[in-house]
DNA sequence: GCCAGATTGTTAAGTCAACGAAGAAACGAA
DNA sequence: TTCGTTTCTTCGTTGACTTAACAATCTGGC
C-alpha cells in the first residue's frame, strides 16, 4: 500500500522539523489518524528513511517509540557554481555536511568542459568519504543571479554570458547520471536553513543572502516561494533612498548600490588611511577579497572600517525591515559569504532595527539570526533542494492555459438549456 | 458521491477565472480527467452554482457545452467598517455589485450598538433588492489597520481602541444569523480584484490600497497571503529614504510618512496659495476630504497641487517597485478611495517606474492597472472573502504544536532497536 | 508478583475521490 | 445514410484515509 505523496511528505517533514518525535506526536502535528500514521511510518522505515531510536517516559501507559530521520540513509550533493570558485558539499538526509571541497570556478572555460570537470569532482566528493552512489539522491546546482525562466534549465548570472542558453541541468544530469535541480543561491540558502534545522517548524522565513550582491530567499510553510518567474526575493534592488544614486537596474537608491559589498569596498578605497592599513592599495582585486579585508580591519578595531560597515548595515536593516513588514516574517537568517565574514557587525544592527520598528512587533517578534554555515549556505541549500524535491514532491498547482479564451472555439449564440 | 473539497473548488475557480469554459477546457486547465470533470460539474450544476449557457463551434465532432457561473445563484455581503463611514455592498457569485449603501461610521458609539445597526442595515441591503436571504452566503467585514492576531475575531484599527477586545465577528454572526469573515481592507481588496475578474487566472498579484494609510494585499495562486500573523502586505512602512523623517512606527523614511495622503495634505497646507485655492484654509477636516480637495486642484491644472501628488507618486512607485521585486509580481492594481480620486496621477508614474526598473522585466512585465471600483474595492473584496471562504475551502496546512519538544515526554536513554 | 486501567500502536473493513476504459451522444463531411 | 471525430457519461477499479476493534506495553496499587 503506498500513500499519496503528500502524506508521506508531510510526515517526513514533521519528523525533520521535530528532530525526534513519536507516532502520537505525529498524529497531533499532522492531523492524520493513528492508522494512517502507522502505515506511513512503516513505509518510511521500510524505505530506510526513518528509524526508531528509543522510548519516551510513560504518560501512564505504554511508552512512546521515538522516531528520527535515518540521517545516513540518503545523501545529496550541493554545488555552488560561481565565476570565481565552485563549492561542493555532500549532505546527509538531515542536511548536515558530510564532505566538502572547493575547486576552481567556471572562469572563461567552455561550459561542456566545466560540466565534465564538475561531474568528476562530484564523483571524487562522493567517493572521498566512501558513500555508496545509490544512496545519493541527486545534485542541486545553484548560482548567483536570475534564472532564465523559460526552460528552467539555464542559469544566466550577469558575468557568465557564455552560459546563457546552455542546457546546464541536462548536461550535468547526463554527465553524472544523477537527477539535477537548479535554482538561485539565495532561495537555496533559505531552504537550507529551513531543512537543516536552523529553523524548526516555522511557517514564514527568509534568508538574506549577501555574496557579492544581495538577495533573499523565501520559504513559506516549508515551500520555497519563487514568484511569477522564479525571481522572487530580489531584495538587492529594494529602494532605501528614493533620491539616491542611480543603479544599473534602472532605478535609484537600491540597497545594493548604497550598501552592498561593492559599495563597502568603494567607500573603504576612498579613505586613503584605511586603504593602506587594510591592504587595499594594490590594483583592484575581487570584491569579496577586498570586502574581507575591510571586515578584518573592522574586527581589528579600526573605526573608519567599522563605520563603513555599520552604515552598510543600517541600509540593509532598512531593507530587511521592509521585507519583514511585507511578508510578515517570523525568522530572518543572515547568510552567505559576506555575512560569514562580517555578520558580527550586521547582526546586532539588523536585529535592533526589527526589534524597534518591525510593524507587527506587537503580534510577534522577528527572530533574526546568523547562519551557522554562512560561508557554504548556498551549497548546503542546493543539497536541501534535492532532498526536498526527491522526498517532498509538492502538489503542483493548477496549470491554466496561457489564454483561457483561446482554448475554446468560438461560442455560438445561446441555444437554450 | 461528493468530491474532495479541493476538486470542486479548483473547478469553480477556473470557471470563475475563465468566465466561460467547456468541460474539455476544464480538463486541460485543471489536469483532472474527463470523468472527474463530468461528475464535479454535475455536482456544481445540481447545487445551482454553474449553468450551461450555450455551445461552442464544432472542432470536428460534438460541440462543446459552455459553462458559466450562475451569478444569481448566491450572494455575499461585504462591509467596510471605518471610523468615518460604513459601506455595504451586496455582490453576486461573480463578484459584481448588485446593491450598495453607505451609512454613518462607527464613531464613538458602543460596539454592541453599532453591531445591531449594522445587522439592520445588512438586512435592509438584502431586502432592498429582493434577494432571498437563503441565497446570501455570509458577511465579509473588513477594516483598516492590523488584525488582532490572537483570536482572529477582533479588529483593532488605531483610531478605534474601544473595539480592541470586542468579539466583533461573533457578535455580528449572532445578530445577522449569517457566517462572518474578518480581514483587513487591503487583503480584501486584492482578493476582490482577483475574484471579480479584473485579474484573470493570474498567479501572483497585489493590490496597492490607499485610503488614509497605505497597505497592500497579496494574492498568490488565488489564495490570499496573510503572513505569520495576518499582517502581511504592510507596505506603508516600507523604507524609501533611510535618512528620512521619523515615523510613528519606530522607523525612518516610511513611504506613508513621506507620501501618504496625510503627507500630501500637509504639504498642500504648507503652500498658502494652494491652501486658498483648494479650500484648505479652514480648520483641519478629515485627511480624506482634504486629499480629495488637493486632487481636484491638480485636476484643475494647478501646478503646485500636481507637483505634490507627483512627488507622492514617485515615492509610492519606489515602494511598489520594491514590492514587485521581492514578490516577483505579475499584476499590481491600484485601489482604495485615494486612488479612486487621484489614480490618474499615480497610475502613469507607478507604471513607468515598473516598466523602467522592475528587476525581472526581461522575463515579464508587471501589469499595473487602476481598479475599476477603487472607491468600494475593499467592501467588494470583503464580499469576495465570503465567496472564497464558503466555496473554496482551502486545504489547511500542517498545524505544528507550538513547541514540538514539549509535545513529547522526556526521552529515555536509547535502548536499541 | 499480578491485576486494573491507561496509553500506544496495529489490523481490518469501509468510504470516497479520482482514474481508466468503454460506451453513448452529438456533429460534420462524404 | 454512414463514417470518423469529438464530447461527455457510466461503470468498475485503485488507493488513500478513516473508523472501529484489537493487541501490546506500561504504571500503579494491592
Amino acid at each position: 500500500m503506498s500513500q499519496h505523496a503528500s502524506s508521506k511528505a508531510a510526515v517526513l517533514d514533521v519528523i525533520r522539523a521535530a528532530g525526534t518525535i513519536s507516532r502520537v506526536g505525529l498524529i497531533s502535528a499532522t492531523g492524520f489518524t493513528g492508522a494512517t500514521i502507522s502505515t506511513v511510518v512503516r513505509r518510511l522505515i521500510d524505505e530506510g528513511l526513518v528509524v526508531e531510536t528509543g522510548r519516551a517516559e510513560s504518560t501512564g501507559g505504554k511508552r512512546r517509540v521515538l522516531l528520527q530521520l535515518n540521517h545516513a540513509s540518503r545523501y545529496a550533493v550541493g554545488v555552488h557554481l560561481d565565476h570565481a570558485g565552485i563549492t561542493y558539499v555532500l549532505t546527509n538526509l538531515g542536511g548536515a555536511v558530510v564532505a566538502r571541497i572547493s575547486r576552481a570556478g567556471a572562469g572563461a572555460a567552455e561550459p561542456a568542459t566545466v560540466v565534465n570537470r564538475m561531474s568528476a569532482e562530484v564523483t571524487a566528493l562522493i567517493e572521498g568519504v566512501g558513500v555508496e552512489r545509490e544512496r545519493v539522491l541527486g545534485v542541486g546546482l545553484v548560482s548567483p543571479g536570475p534564472l532564465s525562466a523559460a526552460t528552467g534549465m539555464g542559469l544566466t548570472p550577469p558575468a557568465m554570458r557564455k552560459w546563457e542558453d546552455y542546457p546546464l541541468g541536462q548536461a550535468l544530469e547526463r554527465a553524472t547520471g544523477l537527477p539535477v535541480v537548479l535554482d538561485n543561491d539565495a532561495t537555496a540558502a533559505a531552504l537550507g536553513e529551513h531543512w537543516s534545522g536552523g529553523i524548526g517548524g516555522t511557517a514564514i522565513s527568509a534568508a538574506l543572502y549577501m555574496g557579492t550582491g544581495i538577495g533573499a530567499g523565501l520559504v513559506i510553510n516549508g515551500v520555497t516561494y519563487r514568484g511569477a518567474s522564479g525571481n522572487a526575493g530580489e531584495i538587492g534592488h529594494t529602494c532605501v533612498d528614493a533620491n539616491g544614486p542611480d543603479c544599473w537596474c534602472g532605478a535609484r537608491g537600491c540597497v545594493e548600490v548604497l550598501a552592498g559589498p561593492a559599495a563597502v569596498v568603494a567607500a573603504a578605497r576612498a579613505d586613503p588611511a584605511l586603504s593602506r592599513s587594510a591592504g587595499l592599495t594594490g590594483r583592484a582585486r575581487s570584491v569579496s577579497t577586498d570586502f574581507a579585508a575591510v571586515s578584518r580591519a573592522a574586527r581589528r578595531g579600526e573605526p573608519s572600517a567599522l563605520a563603513i560597515l555599520e552604515r552598510s548595515a543600517r541600509y540593509i536593516a532598512a531593507a530587511a525591515r521592509s521585507l519583514a513588514n511585507v511578508m510578515d516574517l517570523e525568522v530572518l537568517v543572515l547568510t552567505g559569504p559576506s555575512f560569514a565574514i562580517a555578520g558580527s557587525v550586521y547582526l546586532p544592527i539588523v536585529r535592533e532595527e526589527l526589534d524597534r520598528a518591525f510593524f507587527s512587533r506587537a503580534a510577534h517578534a522577528v527572530d533574526v539570526r546568523l547562519s551557522r554555515h554562512a560561508a557554504t549556505a548556498s551549497a548546503i541549500g542546493a543539497a536541501a533542494l534535492v532532498l526536498q524535491s526527491e522526498l517532498v514532491p509538492l502538489s503542483e498547482g493548477l496549470k491554466l492555459p496561457d489564454n483561457l479564451a483561446a482554448a475554446e472555439p468560438a461560442p455560438l449564440p445561446v441555444t437554450g438549456a
